[in-house]
DNA sequence: GAAAAAAGTGAAACACTATTCACTAAAATA
DNA sequence: TATTTTAGTGAATAGTGTTTCACTTTTTTC
């Protein structure tokens, strides 16, 4: 008598899932934390607020596999390129810069990785996806101090101080907003304030 | 008929409202936004929930003062080393190990002037905290490019990513907290990174 | 097609907290 | 001291937003 669901039931179940999870990406991105009510989640994946309780235990929980997988997306992008050709310095100009050019797009998103959340649950996720990042970049220094590339320093120090840099950075602009002809600008002082940072050279 | 308060009642009052501001201070401090509610707020400062709305039109209003008061005493703080003696790298160095070191001390506080609030209100003021701290950044930054100690950089960009690795840097430890053995050596670290980073010398 | 199981609904229950307000206590005036 | 004005109280109110649940609809099984 066992219960089982049909090929397209599954598929039908599974894109509610998915868009569920974009909703709340899409919400997040464009108001905040603030603006992702259950209920919002609910009008605009076009189910109601009880079938979201059928697809996640909890708002905490939802939001975050929103955060973990936006992070775990980025951090993909970041490894290809920190592992790729070219010197330590070249590698970590091309990281930072793909970083902020990519936050600029979504500049809200990118502020929920640092805002701090209401729900002291997000907020143990929200630590463990800025750790992701600085991961990344201690890669690089530790290659580029290791080629005696960049000087000596603290590893774990410098990769914070890189990902803060340029959080703070750019997440000031959110207020303002619709500025796109300074970005490049922005985005080229934050590349040349982390290069000198780590290499040590103007 | 005109009723004056006396000299005395005056001061009692001031007190009262002074007591209110240190309480929510207080609370901030230990245990973020989250924990200073008006009714902890009115428990640690011996008032009734009802009294702290005669002394401050709203929550909001009153985390505002808390907040901004807050942050011009550490501003005279800074202010008072960048305009103090030494090359400008000297005092980029001293005033960003004295930041460091007394964001140390209250890591929820440093972190409240970062973190996201709950109330669109108190983030318009937390904004205006943080361009504060870079503006003071920024006159160190202009001097040393002036005088050519310093590369040519965006002073903008360059002040905003310093209070960003900083605090970065310095916030993350708040989970772990109680390590003060590493405290220097993680001030040490930051100081020579910001330095690096305006400088551009290792 | 009827019975059983699961998915989906959305209004109501619930939790949390800022704010109010009818009231009491204290202070200033006369 | 009696009266008026202000300070202070804290339970009730109100607004917001998450979670539940009795119920309807859809899907699967026989």
């Amino acid at each position: 008598m066992a219960y089982q669901r049909s090929a397209l039931m599954q598929e039908r179940l599974a894109e509610n899932r998915q868009r569920i999870l974009a909703s709340a990406r899409q919400l997040v991105a464009r108001g905040g934390f603030r603006a992702a009510s259950i209920n919002a989640v609910a009008e605009v994946s076009g189910l109601s607020t009880g079938a979201i309780y059928r697809y996640f235990p909890s708002k905490s929980a939802l939001f975050i596999e929103v955060l973990s997988s936006a992070v775990r997306h980025e951090c993909d992008i970041l490894l290809a390129i920190v592992d790729g050709d070219g010197s330590a310095g070249e590698r970590l100009r091309a990281a930072v810069e793909s970083f902020a050019r990519r936050a600029l797009q979504g500049p809200h998103l990118a502020y929920a990785f640092i805002a701090e959340p209401a729900d002291p649950e997000v907020e143990a996720a929200r630590i463990l996806c800025r750790r992701e990042f600085s991961d990344v970049f201690k890669r690089v220094l530790r290659q580029g101090i290791a080629s005696g590339e960049f000087p000596k320093q603290s590893v774990d120090v410098s990769a914070a101080c890189v990902v803060g840099a340029f959080t703070e950075a750019l997440v000031r602009p959110t207020e303002h907003s619709a500025r796109r002809r300074q970005d490049k600008a922005l985005v080229g002082a934050i590349v040349d304030f982390c290069e000198r940072a780590v290499t040590g050279t103007a």
